[in-house]
DNA sequence: ACTACGGTTGAATCCTGAA
DNA sequence: GTTCAGGATTCAACCGTAG
């Protein structure tokens, strides 16, 4: 049992992960949407989106296509802004089983007037070979509450529930769990939490700082 | 006031409507997936999904675009199967406001052991200038009973209720709604039921019979 | 032409206090 | 202790305007 963490770019951390050595990836990438909260905008900083994403997320893709196991699965979050490329990138290297919907328990702004209030989150669900759920059949519909603002630690975080949701579907006790995009650590708690072992990488330097604390409350923590 | 059905390939009804005519679209067109039926195959004809259908989505969108007023709104349903090229089709013509989530009450078939249970279709919402929703702010998650089996005259049949709620966000009473795709109808019974014009066009001779038997009942069709 | 920034909705949920 | 009503809180935006 462990936990690993990386303070690096993903792309220069997983070439040198083993090929099919990852039993389940959970992750949230960036969306490259050129966001920052103008609610909280002391809170935290912008995400970019530059040119540099698109490139991120083929490289990182392809990546965690070649460390994960045969008959295994994948989760990656996404917005339906950019749907499109994220969905081409990923069926380039795993089956898409779902599209699942995450909807949370409040609307967010946008335009106020011209559009309808967002109240949803998309999940890329896919696998390399073919894994089966477990637990019983559940709708590609699904329903968490968002994490509360006060206790948030970053500005996209994900309900710890929801990735021990999908952890718990797709894989076993003692099964390695990767998240090439960690932000503050979300899957790993999760992972941890279910008896999981867990491989975390992230580049910017305060969500290191924050995962490797909140998470080594849990486990000691190798690097 | 008036219903208007043309039986016919909307790729060649279409360039005889007048530029910016049209208030509102509401369409269904095919999901180019060779959807079938299992359980009820024998009641429909294979939707058809080959090579020719990108062409006809392409086309059809180009049409819809020119025939559309400025400040008017477009809701184009999709499956997640296909939403990247929908999604990418529809933003060159219009702009893409929402991805509107459609959530019915219960699942359907698909892979029982190793994908989430389908409950959700995809709506496309967008606009040719900037037009604003009418009747207050409403989450892009939506629920709808769906239309069940036994009452189902076709097999992509949309509830009459939820196309009505499209029409009434972003239509005036008396203004003229087209449906390219009409299928059996609903488009067109939930725009006669609140007070819309409707123009509607089908292909398929049995769902134009359908269609024409069913909204004669609410109001004289001309053809 | 860009970039940066201020202002804003409605709905779900939580909190607090009273009945 | 429990329920319920009312207030507070928050939002993976986007528009319009100013610089």
């Amino acid at each position: 049992m462990s936990v690993q963490l990386h303070h690096e770019d993903c792309r220069v951390v997983l070439p040198s992960v083993p090929s099919e050595s990852i039993d389940l990836i959970v992750t949230d990438p960036p969306y490259l949407m050129d966001y920052k909260s103008g609610w909280r905008k002391e809170a935290f900083d912008k995400i970019v989106g530059d040119k540099d994403g698109h490139e991120l997320i083929r490289t990182s893709f392809a990546e965690m296509a070649r460390v994960l196991k045969q008959n295994s699965a994948v989760y990656v979050f996404c917005s339906w802004h950019h749907v499109d490329f994220f969905k081409r990138e990923f069926e380039q290297h795993f089956t898409l089983k779902n599209l699942l919907v995450w909807v949370k328990n409040n609307t967010g702004p946008g335009d106020l007037e011209a559009s309808y209030a967002p109240m949803h989150e998309l999940v890329l669900y896919g696998m390399k070979g073919r894994r089966l759920l477990k637990g019983g059949r559940t709708p590609d519909v699904i329903r968490f509450k968002r994490v509360n603002g006060e206790s948030m630690i970053h500005p996209t975080e994900k309900p710890v529930d929801l990735c021990r949701f999908f952890i718990e579907k797709s894989s076993e006790p003692g099964d390695v769990v990767l998240d090439p995009f960690m932000g503050s650590g979300t899957t790993g708690e999760a992972a941890l939490s279910c008896d999981r072992q867990f491989i975390g990488i992230e580049i910017a330097a305060n969500h290191f700082m924050t995962s490797k604390a909140r998470l080594s409350q849990i486990q000691p923590v190798l690097f």
